[in-house]
DNA sequence: CTAATTTCATGACATGAATCATTTAATAAT
DNA sequence: ATTATTAAATGATTCATGTCATGAAATTAG
């Protein structure tokens, strides 16, 4: 698939995708997780060896199993963070927003991603490539131990998530996510949750089949613990939902 | 290579217990992952800061909810990470055996621990609180580095597995853990796994009950797959656990 | 050493959730 | 527009896995 040699890794290594789409408009270097963590003396550096990409809804940034080449900050959009099982079922890890970062669960001594990103929005992110990923890392401490902290946020979430996955029922996963979700995306303002998110996905991201994931939200409309509207939720009742992830 | 087995760790904390019992047997300051990877010249900081500690089959090192107050180094021992659900049931999230950290998941700005350790076997392990800890990251980068690169590891792991819950059946989760627990801690002389692990652990560990473990591994003697001894367990026909995994 | 308690073994049973099949709606392509 | 694809809705059916109940074994306590 990909003979991706260090040479060809320079200009664009992303993926074996259609080739992804310079864009012009740059983040304003303030915004990202890296841009705020590393030294004002670095931003310049930063600025030259950074590229902009843009995505369109359900463009892969990169893709699991494939050679890791650099990390992804999403400047405006949404990303799903997936893992495969088969070949037609998959666990969404993550849903990652603006501000986010997205592909380092590619570090480490295994040179391949572990997981695929996908747009779920048309999104822009800011490309670094993993040397000079590296390079920054060595160079900015403050970053390396906000990125370490934030390892360990995500670890912390993880092994929550896989405890749930093990011993809550799927009506309980689902008032779980809905409820995370409605934390980490807001409300709009007639209060639906702030995140356009299809029934398979969401069924893909609570780990059960899209099936179940239908009865189960219809069984909670029916319960009016929350109310929906096309691709759209809103929370009615949190203590209800609240009550779901406690039983069984 | 970097750091420390793919999974280990947990958190340390001195904790509401009985007491924890100082240990006059230090670690010889070159195996454990902190001690390799810190500069020389900071050992006899780390020597002055640690504190070793015994504890017997079953003793808690740290408690989930207890607030976090360090970090524990494997000297010897095997000790397992635990997270609870309800009152009665647990997910194992990993073992942990000589030269492994625990306690690292109370790093971060949560400072409670989110999952418990407990001790399989009687085990001495070096103690370092949190702020010596903080201390040695800032001082020794490479520490620091390696460890990022741990968290990212185990974080890999844990998604890994996160999957598995969410889309293997019992039977295929099964064949992996026991095909994980041979790699992570080898074969006796007569082809044993070298761990010894209650079936109620091992249903804990791969996220099952009792019962359905108790049968499943009845199966997979038959079928010629293992063969048991007590809580000993020999891999007979890896291959046909491999299979196991893909199926369903 | 004997009793008491905990862990282990095992069958019977119930049920949650996945699978399958089919229909309808929505989105994208020509 | 019209067709083609893909996603959504929904009932029927199966099956894997958890729950319950009970007895044996093993460990701990007294």
């Amino acid at each position: 698939m990909l003979l991706c040699e260090p040479v060809c890794c320079y200009f664009a290594t992303a993926n074996t995708q259609p080739a992804m789409k310079l864009n012009k408009k740059n983040c304003d270097l303030k915004s990202c997780s890296m841009c705020r963590q590393c030294q004002p003396d670095w931003l310049p550096a930063l600025d030259t060896n950074r590229k902009s990409f843009h995505f369109k809804k359900g463009e892969q940034l990169f893709t699991e199993g494939e050679k890791v080449t650099g990390m992804y900050f999403i400047n405006k959009g949404l990303v799903k963070v997936h893992k495969r099982w088969g070949n037609d079922k998959e666990l969404i890890l993550r849903i990652a927003k603006d501000g986010d970062i997205v592909g380092h669960r590619g570090l480490g001594d295994d040179e391949f991603y572990p997981v695929s990103g996908t747009a779920m929005e048309p999104t822009d992110v800011c490309y670094i490539d993993l040397s000079f990923f590296n390079s920054t890392l060595r160079t900015n401490p403050d970053f390396q131990y906000n990125l370490l902290m934030f390892f360990a946020a995500e670890l912390k979430e993880s092994e929550k998530r896989m405890r749930n996955l093990a011993h809550m029922n799927v009506k309980g996963r689902i008032a779980n996510a809905l409820l995370y979700l409605e934390k980490k995306f807001g409300k709009d303002k007639d209060g639906y949750i702030h995140l356009s998110i299809s029934r398979q996905d969401l069924a893909s991201y609570t780990g059960t089949t899209y099936e179940s994931l239908f009865r189960i939200m219809n069984e909670l409309v029916a319960e009016n613990a929350i109310s929906t509207d096309g691709k759209k939720t809103q929370i009615v009742n949190a203590t209800l939902l609240h009550e779901y992830m406690e039983q069984n």
